[in-house]
DNA sequence: AAAGACTTCCAAAACGTTTTGGAAGAAAGG
DNA sequence: CCTTTCTTCCAAAACGTTTTGGAAGTCTTT
């Protein structure tokens, strides 16, 4: 390419990368070669000298079969995959299937690829190798739903607790009194602001917190089935349900359709996340909106920020929105 | 870390990729060393020199906030995560949005990033851009649903007319006569593959292949939504359809409900691809199962088979499955 | 003891850029 | 005409590996 265009490579970088130490009648033709030889400048070899890859390794734990239903993790890609677009930054995509997850860590993973930052979602709490990605204190790093502070970490999430709140309100001002709750496992975060959310809620408006009205659903379909009856045949009293997830809803529908049960008339539900299939299920799910594409697309913006050494807001707290369908009504009992 | 150990950067190298020239205990005194200084190959050098970078390209045209419903190209991108992990592959998403659209091709990416090879899904047939990717027959490339001959091409598809036929036999057999199709558009294979086998099926029954009954719903809710008015209006006298989308089935269910109809009970209709949404939505969707997972997972395979130069089957056509669920039924008007 | 065959190591080149520190020539100022 | 100051270019170093082509030492064979 230098000796095509007859001239060094330093006048090729200098020229293409906009120096103004090059004159235009230079750059013009060397602009012309570059065209003439479809050349582009090989990112390697950049990366190797200037020690930026202007890439963002994403780790997604539920990449996988299972996640498909609720593609919140898709969403929450979509979104970033968007903004790096606009900021010029490529995505890398880190599996970690069992066999590697114990060669080879996360952090070890983004220092090989030489990925610029990370942003990392789905992690349990107590993960391992959350602690060392974000333990190298000058690793960039944005994590999603999961709290943490330093300065080169970000923190992108919803208000759980607001949006807990407007799902308990909603079920209050319908004249429910007995409101369980279906949470998820209590290494998430958002577990224990939802659940905070739901008891302050309650007590705000003069009703009593019940621990054993609180059941551990796992985030999952499954646990969201067996939750539900668990409060069929333990606490009859119980007009509505709060669940931390859509998903564990779609479990719930099942176990109140199989014990003849049928919502929102005997039981109401009001679910968490508005999955895709909130919306077309039945009765259509009432839940608590997350952006989850939002999410992702301020995640990312976090990320370059952080990369690029601007001033930012380390923690991003977006709101929630109470969606209203069919799955909840009046409550009938005096 | 050469001098760390007390050797030349040679010997780490060899040492590391265990060729056998290194005495055993030099071995252990590098292992030991790397270790201890939680040594990482750089894999940008590595890449510079070996000219490979264990990297997928991975070009899905419809990563999008409207993409979410229909997870296809989640639940292929799983596939593909998982294989390309267990093969020891990273994963690089190519977004490209409008506006770098027009200045740097896909091809263009695939060079300056250095990917291995690339998986391509979702583009249209025409696309100018596939032209280019495709046409440098050097660079293996595996195109998901898009039909492509080449040596270093892979192909990789589920058997769509064998899908649609199970369709439409399903149909007949439950003694449906005149039986429409809502179509995607003509730039997806898929589309032209599926409109066969409905037409052969026909045939094959002694039913006349009628072209005013196939309708055009571009693979979006709101075509479907306008096709299904269309037949309702025009063509009274269809009890079933054959749809090449699941997401048009769901625009079409709106399209009768409004109309007073009922599915199946005034009008059968079976669906394409069992999204997430199907078994959930109201009535659940009779549909074609296409398991997109194992596209996903067969593509990975398929390219990293071309990269590393073994042997292929270029082409890989999975088999559908029927899921008969709760949008059809016997057909009523004698 | 010399020659040959192994074993074990390394220096140097190469990969394709960016960056640094001038150099050569032209223009400007005295 | 001699300095000084721009303008425009480039050679060389650097990035961190792998690969190539030996070199030194040791062991075997004759």
């Amino acid at each position: 390419m230098a000796k095509y265009a007859g001239v060094s490579v330093t006048t090729v970088s200098r020229a293409l990368n906009g120096y103004d130490d090059v004159n235009e009648g230079t750059r013009q033709k060397i602009q012309k070669a570059a065209k003439e030889l479809n050349y582009r400048p090989n990112v390697l070899a950049r990366s190797l000298v200037t020690k930026k890859t202007r890439t963002l390794g994403v780790i997604l734990s539920d990449i996988n079969r299972a996640g498909a239903k609720d593609a919140m993790a898709f969403e929450i890609l979509c979104g970033i995959n968007d903004r790096a677009g606009e900021l010029d930054y490529e995505i890398m995509l880190f599996s970690t299937n069992a066999k590697k997850q114990m060669s080879k860590s996360y952090s070890d993973l983004c220092k090989e690829r030489n990925v610029d930052g990370a942003i990392i979602s789905g992690l349990r709490v107590q993960d391992p190798y959350l602690q060392e990605v974000t333990y190298d204190s000058n690793f960039p790093c944005v994590l999603i739903d999961i709290p943490a502070e330093g300065s080169c970490l970000g923190h992108v999430t919803t208000d759980n607790v607001e949006g807990a709140s407007m799902a308990v309100r909603h079920l209050i001002e319908q004249g429910h009194r007995h409101i369980a709750m279906i949470n998820g496992h209590n290494d998430a975060a958002v577990s224990l602001e939802r659940l905070s959310g739901y008891r302050k809620t309650l007590e705000k408006h003069g009703i009593a917190y019940r621990p054993e009205l609180v059941f551990n659903g796992s985030f999952s379909e499954e646990g969201g089935c067996e939750a539900m009856f668990e409060i069929l045949l333990h606490h009859p009293e119980v007009t509505a349900v709060f669940s931390a997830s859509d998903l564990m809803v779609l479990g719930a529908l099942r176990a109140v359709e199989r014990s003849g049960g049928k919502v929102p008339e005997t039981i109401s539900i009001v679910g968490y996340d508005d999955i895709a299939i909130a919306s077309y299920s039945s009765p259509k799910l009432t839940t608590i909106r997350q952006n989850k594409y939002e999410m992702g697309y301020q995640a990312a913006q976090l990320l370059v920020d952080l990369i690029e050494g601007r001033p930012v807001n380390h923690k991003i707290m977006l709101h929630n929105e109470l969606m209203i369908r069919e799955s909840t009504s009046p409550c009938e009992k005096p």
